[in-house]
DNA sequence: ACCATGCAATTGGTTGGACCATTGATCCAT
DNA sequence: ATGGATCAATGGTCCAACCAATTGCATGGT
C-alpha cells in the first residue's frame, strides 16, 4: 500500500460538522429510536448554519436510514446513532427475473444458516421468548388465514437475526428480503407459496431453544430448500404456459 | 398480509422524481463511472425544479457513494447506476474496533463458505485455470515478500467469488472486505497476520478443482478460523498491554 | 358534557436569488 | 515557451419567503 492516506484538508465540510455535532447531541441527550430531534430551524440557529445546510446533512442521514422525516410533524430517530459509526453503502443491481430471485435466495441461504446457528449459541432467555412469541403469532396467522402469513413469517425471522448478536445479518438479510419482494408484489403464479416451509419454523425454534447450533442450521437449510423448490415449480409452470 | 401494499400517494416526492429522472438520463446517455453529469444549475432548469431540490437529491446519491462532487469542477459518476437497483446502506456501530471486525468476519464466514461450495459445483475449466493462476501469483508473492501478500490474496478470493456464478456474493464480500480494511488502516498489533491462513488457499483450490463442494467449504471454514484466531490473539495482547 | 368542524401554529418541503470558494482554462507579459 | 494573473464555470452556503402536511386548540352544535 504505497498510497499513504493523506486526505486533502477540507476547508469546507459543514455537512459533516453538522452531523458530528448532531451525533454528539443525540448521544449526550440519550435519544433513542423513535425520539424526535430538534427542528431544522432550531438546529440551524443553534449551530449557526443555514437551514439549507442542516437539511442537506439530515438528507444524508435519511438516506442512510438513520432518521425519518415527517412533514408537518418533525424528524425522528430511526436507528441508534453514535459519534463513531461506520457506513458502508451497498447498492445491488437486482433484476426482476427468475435468475435474480434464485441469486438472492442463495445469499439468504448462506446468511440464514449462519445467523440461526449463531442465534442458537448466543441468544438469551429474553430474546428466546420473544422469538417464541413471534412464532406463535405466525402460526396463528397461518391457520386463520389459510396460509397467508408472510408478514408474520418475516417478523419471526427478523427476531432470529436480531438475536444472532450481529446486526450485519439483520441488515443484509433485510436487503435480500426487499429484493425478493420487488418481484413478489404481483403474485407470480405459485399458489400456496410458503406452505411447505411452514413446519420448519417451529423446528428451527426448537433447535435454537435446545442450543443446538448445527441442528438449527440443518432445519434452516431445509426451509430454504422448500422455498427454492416452490420457486422452481413456479418457473417451470410459467415456462410451460409460455410454450403452450 | 392484511396490509395491502398501498403506498400513500406522495404529492411531494420531488427528490425521488429527480433521482429517477437522472437515473434514466444516465442510462439513456450510457454514462459510465468517471463521466461527468450535468451541472446542478442545468439540471434544475431542465427538470423545472429548484437547484436546492437538485442538490438534496444529489446529496442522497453522494451519501450512497454513487456520485462524487468536486467543487469548482463538477459532479462525477462514481459507480454504475441503473433505474432498478437496491440501495442498502450498512451501518456498523463503531466504538469497538474488535467487535466490528469480528462481525464482518462472521458475515464473511457465512458468505465465503457458500461461495466456495457453489464455485466447486459450477466453475468451468477456464475460470478454474484463472483461479489457479491467481493462487500461484499469491503464493509467489507470499514467499518473495515474507508473508505480505494481502493484495494478491484478495484477488485470489475474488476470482473464486466471480466463479460462483452469483454476482451478489462478489458484491457483498467486497463490502465486507472494505469494512474490514477501514479498521485495518492502522496496523493494530498483530504481526504475521495471515501467515496461518496461507496453506488453506491451496487446499481450497484443490477441493474446488476436485468438484468437492463440502470439502471446499470445510477448508474455507478452516481459513476463516485462522483469521479469527489471529484477531483474537491481537485483541488479547492489546488488552494485556492496557492492563499493564 | 361530548363530539365534530374548522382555524391556526408548527414543521418539513420547495423556491429563487445572491454570494463565497475552488477549480481549470485563457490570456498576457516576460 | 513559460510563468503568473485573470476570469468563467461549478459546487457550497446563505437568506427570506412561501407551500404542504400535521397537530392541537378553540369554537360551536348536539
Amino acid at each position: 500500500m504505497s498510497q499513504v492516506r493523506l486526505p486533502p484538508i477540507q476547508t469546507t465540510a459543514r455537512d459533516d460538522a453538522v452531523l458530528a455535532a448532531l451525533a454528539g447531541f443525540v448521544q449526550q441527550e440519550g435519544l433513542k429510536p423513535g425520539d424526535k430531534l430538534p427542528t431544522e430551524r432550531i438546529l440551524a440557529e443553534r449551530l449557526k448554519v443555514s437551514r439549507n445546510t442542516v437539511r442537506e446533512a439530515l438528507t444524508r442521514w435519511e438516506g442512510l436510514g438513520l432518521v425519518e422525516r415527517l412533514q408537518g410533524s418533525g424528524t425522528f430517530l430511526k436507528a441508534a446513532v453514535s459519534p463513531h459509526m461506520l457506513h458502508m453503502p451497498l447498492t445491488l443491481a437486482g433484476g426482476n427475473d427468475f435468475a435474480s430471485l434464485m441469486q438472492t435466495l442463495e445469499v439468504r441461504r448462506a446468511l440464514e444458516a449462519e445467523a440461526v446457528a449463531l442465534c442458537a449459541v448466543r441468544t438469551g432467555p429474553q430474546e428466546l421468548s420473544f422469538i417464541q412469541r413471534k412464532l406463535e403469532v405466525m402460526e396463528e396467522a397461518f391457520h386463520s388465514r389459510a396460509g397467508m402469513s408472510s408478514e408474520e413469517d418475516w417478523e419471526f425471522h427478523q427476531a432470529i437475526y436480531r438475536a444472532s448478536g450481529n446486526p450485519l445479518f439483520e441488515q443484509l438479510i433485510a436487503a435480500m428480503h426487499e429484493m425478493f419482494h420487488r418481484f413478489w408484489e404481483h403474485p407470480l403464479g405459485v399458489r400456496d407459496f410458503g406452505h411447505a416451509s411452514f413446519p420448519y419454523h417451529r423446528t428451527i425454534y426448537e433447535r435454537i431453544a435446545a442450543r443446538d447450533a448445527e441442528g438449527a442450521r440443518a432445519e434452516a437449510l431445509k426451509l430454504i430448500a422448500t422455498v427454492e423448490a416452490d420457486l422452481r415449480r413456479g418457473e417451470a409452470a410459467r415456462n410451460q404456459a409460455r410454450h403452450a
